[in-house]
RNA sequence: GGCGGAGUAGCUCAGCUGGUUAGAGCAGCGGAAUCAUAAUCCGCGUGUCGGGGGUUCAAGUCCCUCCUCCGCUACCA
């Protein structure tokens, strides 16, 4: 059986509709699955949302509905994204669903067993009306002297009962970790930082909250719900069955890679490692923390009003243009910059015009001047020098960089191999030996669709529905029968007037 | 404050353990071609490699220092 392979993403938290980053995160993990599918591994993939938590429940009460109604109807605006996005996901889970309540509650009484929680007490400047604790460096003070929140509300020093865990004592356990597995922390910035982090000492941790009770209740301890965070890491084994012993549990874990933002690697390369370690559980494989997208390089928020809708750029330009360009134009590890001109600039050139274009007019030569029928390809030196350069790069280039996540590095080394077919056709020129010589013609053409066949292959985790279309008329003809006039592949895209205006 | 990263052609960036005339893509300019979504191909890049100092036969590439930007983290008020 097909080696297994299981990835995930961070599970959204949905107290707003999803924006451009969830996408980006969701793309790359679905490039990702479906290239180890492509390369035979046997992929499970999970995504979802994270529901719990004050800023859900406070959320849902200013819709005047309740937490659990309020995170279906969001969750569900992550799951259509998904979809409307190619995101071949095999399990998306909802945090609020039963059974991640009984598996969030069983590693609970697993780390409870191990005698690593204590129920001890919870201080800060708490802010009723905001119901939130809030740390001493955002307190401000007013004229009056009063302290007063980030945001105006008063706030009062609370003394609460919490559970803790015993992070401090895994201080070591997870140094060792790190330098036992180098490659846990990804990519080597992020590892650095957190290595950092961890020398520094760590305290434990406060795992339950009695101030809200939107969340998994403690077991046992009336009044508590756990800490978000705990029961969110919690979902990549609840989505696999724990605590039981299921088949996909003992087939897929420990998951190969998390893959999340570079905002939440403290919580999945420190305190996640110290759960499972706690509990008794092997260890994912790799964390990698991605970068942000920025909106023509400054941060996207809300009140800046920059904040991108995906949906709006997938229907404006075409999921597989959106997917290519986020995966293509920003290094992944790194922050990169998002533009509607850079979308359209990408899409075009090198979608439309380079690797499109030499499809199209490869296909309608061959329709043209061989009804239709795939010849094979040419055994001349140019032929064969051709397709080694482009095997070279569908079948050890593009892989190699994949595999590491560097989609940027194998989308070029992929499109100098369209770029060398372009040539191949103009040096040719094809349309000339179809006068003088046929047979040459013939052999030029079947070199071309033995490339594009490659080429097609190699970019499908990245352009999936696209390169589908492409590879199901070269199907076609695979029988010997005629393929039928194609049409173009990739719509050059037009810059929208409002974009424009602000370009 | 501490730790780390970055500052290279108009733009985005490559330049590994120091060594021939510092590179790529995009944009721009010139030319060719006409099969194709006016889509392609070929040719053209003298930039104080952030500033200053130093080591070396030789430094974007090492050392010191200064400036700017970013990330993580600490702390004071």
């Amino acid at each position: 059986m097909a080696d297994p392979f299981y990835i995930t993403t961070a599970i959204s938290y949905p107290n707003g509709p999803p924006h451009i980053g969830h996408a980006y995160e969701a793309i790359a993990a679905d490039a990702m699955a479906r290239f180890q599918r492509a390369q035979g591994r046997d992929v499970r993939f999970q995504t979802g949302t994270d529901e719990h938590g004050l800023k859900m429940a406070q959320a849902a009460r200013a819709e005047g509905i309740e937490p659990r109604i309020f995170a279906n109807k969001m969750s569900l605006l992550f799951k259509s994204m998904c979809d409307t996005l190619n995101v071949s996901y095999d399990r998306f889970i909802l945090t609020s669903e039963a059974e991640h309540y009984r598996a969030s509650q069983a590693i609970w009484q697993a780390m409870e067993a191990r005698g690593d929680l204590y129920l001890g007490r919870y201080e800060g400047w708490y802010s009723v009306r905001d119901e939130a604790y809030y740390d001493e460096s955002e307190i401000v003070a007013n004229e009056g002297g009063e302290k007063l929140s980030p945001h105006g509300t008063p706030v009062e020093w609370t003394v609460e009962e919490s559970w803790f865990f015993k992070l401090s004592a895994y201080q070591q356990k997870l140094l060792d970790h790190y330098s036992a597995n180098p490659g846990f922390i990804q990519p080597d910035s992020r590892r650095n930082e957190v290595l950092r982090f961890v020398e520094g000492g760590l305290s434990d941790l406060s795992i339950s909250r009695t101030s809200f009770d939107w969340g998994v209740p403690v077991p046992g301890s009336d009044g508590h719900v756990m800490y978000v965070w705990l029961d969110a890491l919690t979902n990549y084994i609840t989505g696999l069955g724990y605590p039981d012993d299921t088949e996909l549990w003992r087939r897929y874990w420990p998951a190969d890679v998390h893959l999340i933002g570079k905002d939440v690697v403290r919580f999945h390369a420190v305190y996640w490692p110290a759960f499972l370690m706690s509990a008794g559980i092997a260890l994912p494989k790799q964390v990698y923390g991605h970068g942000f997208l920025l909106s023509r390089g400054e941060k996207m928020s809300k009140s800046v009003g920059n904040v991108v809708d995906p949906m709006v750029l997938a229907e404006r330009f075409g999921v597989d243009a959106l997917r290519y360009f986020l995966l293509r134009e920003v290094p992944f590890g790194q922050d990169g910059s998002y533009s509607a001109e850079a979308i359209v600039n990408r899409a075009n050139a090198e979608l439309a015009n380079s690797f499109g274009n030499l499809a199209q007019r490869t296909l309608s030569m061959v329709v043209k001047n061989l009804d239709g029928i795939l010849p094979a390809a040419g055994e001349a030196a140019e032929d064969r020098e051709l397709l080694d350069q482009v095997r070279r790069a569908a079948k050890e280039e593009v892989p190699e960089a994949f595999d590491r996540f560097a989609f940027s590095v194998g989308i070029e080394a992929w499109l100098r191999a369209v770029f060398a077919c372009n040539a191949y056709v103009d040096t040719q020129a094809p349309w000339a030996l179809r006068k003088t010589d046929p047979e040459r013609m013939a052999a030029v053409l079947g070199t071309l669709v033995a490339a594009v066949r490659d080429l097609t292959r190699a970019i499908a985790p990245i352009i999936p529905e696209s390169a589908d279309k492409l590879l199901s008329v070269l199907d076609a003809g695979v029988g010997g029968g005629p393929i039928a006039q194609p049409t173009p592949l990739f719509p050059r895209l037009e810059l929208p007037e409002d974009e424009e205006a602000a370009a």
